[in-house]
DNA sequence: TATGAATGAGACTTCATTCAT
DNA sequence: CATGAATGAAGTCTCATTCAT
């Protein structure tokens, strides 16, 4: 199974000129989102970065939590996607440790927080202000079970349930430390991946061993 | 009764009035913060739910973000009498291992964060937001000292900047494993004590290891 | 050269529209000031007044003092007219007396505070309380200057800070006669009008004589 | 007749201590308009000032504005006792000149205005929001009457009517050109005294031709 | 569909005044 | 009388959302 056939198939937006215009306005949110902060970011500031009306901003989201929550799926995406990859190089060297998978899983969540990371931070903010749709939960699930399979295979003797809230908390794990060295500025570091790996393997060692 | 106590001059004859009204409003202020969120404080709703005037509100705090400060000012100290505890007690135990004293690091976090986590959970959310005045900044470096203390003595030849890093790393993680928890509802259980514990351990050794 | 060359060019509004709002709003503000007086002056009341939302109000002038930097503006800004008219009057007439000329000044001094008394009245105190931005500051010197040239023709030897002096001071004078004239009833009188012009004579008789 | 026996005779308040109350809150309010203007005088302000309670402040003052009431009242006092000097004085000297009176007019009201001219400048932008209580009226028509007798004696043939209105618009105009001289710094220099002279005797000139 | 002017609820804060102690 | 905590109306400004053009 490839990368490709686990990412969820996007569906293809109708008219070209409408997909620019989504796309302008996402993009405008995420540079207010990070620019101005959780604070500064209202729809009429969004529409005028993106050279747009309030609107047709309006035309193409319901409303702010809208955009948020694309925002949200967005950056979702881009990690479910280095998942797949990390996940379809773990299972391409079926004799590797467990430490090297999670270190794959370690690098895929770095990669993806420093893209953007005054975005990420503060969507962080956002999502938990408010609740989000349906909509991102779906790609949030299936970032969860991308991890689920990649522990999974090291952890064979584990319920379903405890692997999912393994997952969940890896991944809560990896963000709240990734925030902190991003803060600082050595996310980069091996050192921090180290680190990182090591916080992990940590807790999956302990989960491993009820 | 000293003859000094009896001439000095009472500070404020309704001193224990005023107190009352602080109190009242500070606990107003965690119950809107813990019951609308973030997004729903306001200075309104806390003045509302104390039953009294927003006026008096202003009284005893110059605005929202001093409610916000002094609230995230008593969780910090509260999480300080915990964390000193802790170190007290690692302290009177010199041949224990570091993850003992780490498991007590832990077991202080969780009972802190387990009092009032909607609480603490949305607080996090506007000091993000807000910058907090520097008030809270005094007590959150004493946790850090503290934190610095508990897990310095097991870790010797670490400069003390590394230290320092691997405390607030260590804090955050924490944060980040039992807000997961809490939302799951099995903070309490000793499972996620240890599991936990061993994130931390599995964080610091790599710390160590360098 | 004529009044026209004089007055500094008009912007010309954008568009018809907002041109008409902002029309509104400051004729709005306008009323209220003159029928509440300095105290009754709010956002608020200007909005109801012009029929028109604050969030409008707030779309055109970013505060309060913006309205009354234009209402001051535009007070400031027909005086400058009837100035100009004066000086080219003087200026075409170049064997008058300095009386004559003092008299164009009075005359059109008091045609400025007669246009709307109230409103007069009320922006000079309200000018008192809140710093002018630049804005009107401009318009402000532009009528210092006329004065300067109405009244420097007659007085060659004198220095131009005295002749700046002696502007300033005469268009104070002006103003207070004019006010108390106002609230009597007869500064339309030709006898007011002498009167206000003899003042000035025997102010700048003694600034000519130094 | 005497400059005691023009002056309204003063009650003598019933107790000591509330006098001295009534005195410290007086001038606490002065200090707190010169300080802070019109804008930042507020009640609780001269009381914080004045070392009281603002139930005491209120004890004594009906409310704000019977706080500018006498802060007015009390400045009309003092340029009515130098008026009655300056009437006097010229009474005393009978052969002068209309201009010497008219000096001696300029004389005290630069004196007045010179006293605490941040107080009186602030007090005439509260006392014309204000609409004045009848209490301070009394000393301003006695101020009134004092002009007009400085004055008359030299305008003989003028009619009552006639001399109460270049009395009233003499000290406006007096005041806005001390106004003017005060925020310039050269009210003090002999200079300025002889072009207020001047425009009040060129004023009063006209006046005495009609 | 695009526009952006208009809306108005609601947030924050101040301050004149009252009243229980 | 003195105190000062308490009140709450009123004012300033923001921003999510709608709707006529």
């Amino acid at each position: 199974m490839t990368a490709q056939a686990i990412l969820t198939p996007r569906k293809t937006p109708a008219q070209g000129r409408s997909r620019a215009m989504v796309e302008t306005i996402v993009e405008a949110a995420a540079r207010v989102l990070e620019e101005a902060g959780a604070a500064g970011f209202n729809t009429n500031a969004v529409a005028a970065r993106a050279g747009v009306s309030v609107g047709s901003l309006y035309q193409y989201f319901p409303g702010k939590q809208a955009l948020v929550a694309e925002l949200s799926r967005r950056g979702a995406e881009t990690l479910l996607a280095d998942l797949a990859a990390a996940v379809e190089a773990a299972e391409a060297a079926p004799e590797g440790s467990l430490r090297e998978d999670v270190r794959r899983l370690a690098q895929a969540a770095i990669a993806w927080q420093c893209r953007r990371p005054a975005l990420e931070r503060a969507l962080d903010q956002m999502e938990a202000g408010l609740d989000l749709p349906t909509d991102a939960r779906g790609t949030a699930s299936q970032i969860q079970a991308l991890i689920v399979r990649l522990i999974g295979r090291r952890l064979p003797g584990l319920a379903p349930d405890a692997l999912s809230v393994a997952a969940a908390d890896s991944l809560a794990l990896a963000r709240a430390l990734i925030d902190q060295a991003v803060a600082r500025g050595d996310a980069h570091e091996p050192a921090f991946e180290a680190r990182l790996t090591g916080a992990l393997c940590g807790y999956l060692s302990v989960v491993a061993a009820v």
